[in-house]
DNA sequence: GTGAAAGCGCTAACAA
DNA sequence: TTGTTAGCGCTTTCAC
């Protein structure tokens, strides 16, 4: 293992400037640059983060912290973040705060403070101001995706927006009677998206000039089995069967098309289904919905960090909503005429 | 940001005790522990990884690396993973080496040698003789998830016993005409796990005295879509449609469920149906299916990397192959009599 | 544009 | 059982 000493030796030059040729820093002239990387490469050199984190107290590490892991949803976040990341030299530190909540505290504690990231990206976290403050004190920027965060950076969907534009897709193909399947009270905690998108769709009734009718919303868990039975109950009453349903997940609108088929119904023709997410499976079930890109949005979060580290200039101002799209496809229709 | 220096300062005692105290190597007395201990509490004292890892050589970090990590599979195995390297103190660094072959390589010489972590466990990945060996050479232990890797200890899944118990269930349904849809050619880069899974396949129908018929075989790639489409072929011939199909994964499992169900064929009435998985969706599909626990498999590994690293002294010897178990649900019985 | 040298904050001999 | 002290391998002033 070739330390920066024999870099230097071999490249007939002070351990100093082998530093500010490898990390960019400070002035060197092109010639000593070219000598140095030279003899870096052929002693196959590599700084050791350790010594280089002690010395700059930098780390080039970033931590990213989300709730779990094994959902598509924050899989593929992370995913770009640390595609990114990867791209811009830096490493990145996983902590899954899933568990409880000592073990939260202790990842807080033990090792987001143990000077081993140089900053911190939160997924869908609701961090309390004691945490954000820590992290502040130690000048660590911390940018949030799923905020708002109060006084952090958050890169968020507009659920309400996104939702009033789901319902509206369904409102101009001529629907009337438009179930809701969202999150349940016990899924609001982080940042309330069922409840925000609930408002969405109601607004986008009210636009309409439709009533909003409770029995028409049903709660469920996110879930394909969750869909199903919430669109059971929807579907199952005969005289006032809403002719569309906007679910708040792909895998609910899937289990909302899969109730419809045991049902007899047929989707889009008896029942118009949208869901939130174009998840792998939405073009198979041919599924309208939309679209939100987690990939870039951890790719964006990664942006907005590097900026604050001072490593990234931004050319435009970072817009803090994260993009969505409505995907048409095949199961959303005009309603029967009856 | 209190340093060991104020600790020792309040405690009364040197920095070297301070140090021994806290990270429990050497000789210190319980009475100066616990005076040590409070002092750090009282400062909010955390060792700095950097310094702590320049001094001693270790840095309570290890590198998990994966082929991609937005699939079920690869973020459960890492959760799994995470989760037990934290409940030990250390820090889980993930590399996703999922693009191209360019960033593979940075990804081991600049990041994984860069004295950054303790040790590094692969995931599904056919990792050269060469990477193995930069790494041996640098005492990092290594330990690899789906292998075999030459010289490294890898847990791996026994697909082709896996596949027999598989297919045996079927059989002892009584079924005879028994098809497999598997991976194609294009997966059995990393260890071969279709071609495993389908001798283990036909090594149950030789057992069974059963004709091995490759018209019963198709290939797709582990998705819904790809099983739908292989199952229609399937299921579409009328004359010698098989009874039953042992799908590699359970999305195509569930493929083949809609795909039965779009031809008017009852599941199980007219074809049982297998998986491989248990996923999330297959109680929900009430499918029978062999489970395999990737989340296990991530602790299993940690366990084992934490007793080459001397910090766990395993009991037992560690099991190098997987477990994986028959779920029996409602996809399977016996075939329909004609 | 480059070099000398003083740390960064901790750990591990070694001595006591 | 504890203290003294010499590094760990870099980065970064400060001179030149």
């Amino acid at each position: 293992m070739a330390g920066i000493e024999e870099v230097a030796r071999r490249a007939g030059v002070s351990t100093a400037t082998v530093s500010r040729a490898l990390s960019g820093r400070g002035y060197v002239s092109d010639a000593t640059r070219l000598k140095v990387q030279d003899a870096a490469g052929e002693l196959g050199y590599v700084v050791s983060s350790t010594a280089s984190g002690l010395a700059s107290g930098r780390t080039r590490n970033v931590g990213v912290v989300v709730p779990m892991l094994s959902h598509w949803y924050f899989s593929s976040v992370v995913e770009g973040a640390e595609r990114a990341l990867l791209r811009h030299g830096y490493d990145t530190t996983l902590y899954n705060l899933g568990g409880d909540a000592a073990e939260r505290s202790s990842v807080f504690t033990h090792f987001l403070l143990r000077k081993r990231v140089d900053a911190v990206i939160a997924i869908n976290l609701e961090l309390t101001t004691a945490e954000v403050t820590a992290l502040h004190d130690l000048d660590k920027p911390l940018v949030g995706i799923g905020g708002p965060l109060p006084g952090v950076p958050t890169l968020a969907l507009d659920d309400v927006e996104l939702a009033r534009l789901a319902t509206a897709h369904l409102v101009s193909l001529g629907h009337t009677r438009i179930a809701h399947i969202g999150g349940g009270q016990e899924f609001d905690v982080d940042f309330h998206l069922p409840s925000n998108r609930r408002h969405g769709y109601e607004q986008a009734l009210e636009h309409a000039g439709l009533a909003v009718d409770a029995t028409l919303v049903r709660s469920a868990d996110f879930t394909l089995q969750g869909g199903y039975r919430a669109a059971k109950q929807l579907l199952g009453s005969p005289a006032d069967r809403p002719t569309a349903i906007f679910a708040a997940s792909d895998d609910m609108a899937i289990g909302a098309i899969l109730a419809a088929r045991d049902l007899g119904l047929s989707v889009p023709h008896d029942v118009s289904i949208v869901g939130v997410d174009d998840t792998q499976q939405a073009p198979f079930f041919d599924l309208t919905t939309i679209a939100q890109f987690p990939r870039r949005q951890g790719e964006a979060a990664v942006d907005v960090l590097l900026a604050e580290l001072g490593e990234l200039t931004p050319e435009e101002p970072t817009d803090f909503g994260l993009p969505f799209e409505l995907v048409v496809r095949g199961t959303t229709t005009r309603p029967p005429r009856d």
